[in-house]
DNA sequence: CCATTTGTATTATCTCCTTAATACAATTAT
DNA sequence: ATAATTGTATTAAGGAGATAATACAAATGG
């Protein structure tokens, strides 16, 4: 998945989020050394300093931690990227949830509109 | 519902997001006289510029159209309402599917934990 | 030994959001 | 008529986020 940022949040935070999702999912792997903070920054196109900003955030959390001159690394705590990965879910579902409530849907209606949401794109033409 | 705002987004769009949610559920009734700027900000805690902003996009978007001294109107369009109400709940819909993939979820698994979520509110010691 | 790479820190600048304090014209209410 | 209310506009100030340009100490790699 590549780097994608909407214009109304901190780009830091979406950071922080995108990064997060690429530990619980495996595409950084346990324990491995991530690129430089300006490798990190040239691929996702923003400018260091934030990258560092949404690194230190991770690290604040336990996800990753530096070694001073020989990079940062991803946590081998498997256990916590696992209760992250179904913390980061229960978070996504219940904002979901309060959304759909917030615009007059009930839990039932809900649960019916998922099931048969259709799957895949679709062109524009279908959308409405 | 009463007004509350997360701190990682503008609060002029949270502003008008719940205006929108409180139009498409009825809340507030269709052809009806919103409460004034002043008024609106006073009850959601803002500054009444900020709350301005949001109405303009409102009347942008073809919500609500002002008359200069009599106030604000909500328009009569129930047409317009109705497929409001459906654009917004699709809109969560995708970006919550699009959350719950980059998390490394399948479609298959989403409705299944959608299904069997828990309705209503649970104790923190219940939640993990 | 020495150049390179690492994380980290600092300073400056710019833009956007928010609040504040007014102001004004048009209308409504008394 | 007159006061109050309406939407609207303006100016100023502040705070946060993002970028840019450097800088430095601590390794690492040759």
């Amino acid at each position: 998945m590549a780097w994608s940022f909407k214009e109304d949040r901190p780009i830091y935070t979406q950071l922080l989020e995108q990064i997060q999702a690429r530990i619980v999912t495996g595409q950084y792997k346990i324990g491995e050394r991530l690129p430089s903070v300006r490798e990190l920054a040239a691929e996702a196109g923003v400018n260091p300093n934030t990258m560092q900003r949404a690194l230190a955030e991770l690290e604040r959390i336990g996800l990753v931690y530096s070694q001073r001159t020989s990079g940062r690394m991803i946590t081998d705590d498997a256990q916590k990227i696992g209760e992250m990965k179904m913390q980061l879910a229960q978070d996504v579902i219940e904002e979901f949830l309060q959304n759909m409530k917030k615009l007059g849907y009930e839990q039932k209606e809900i649960a019916q509109l998922i099931e048969q949401y259709p799957t895949g794109k679709r062109k524009e033409t279908e959308k409405a």
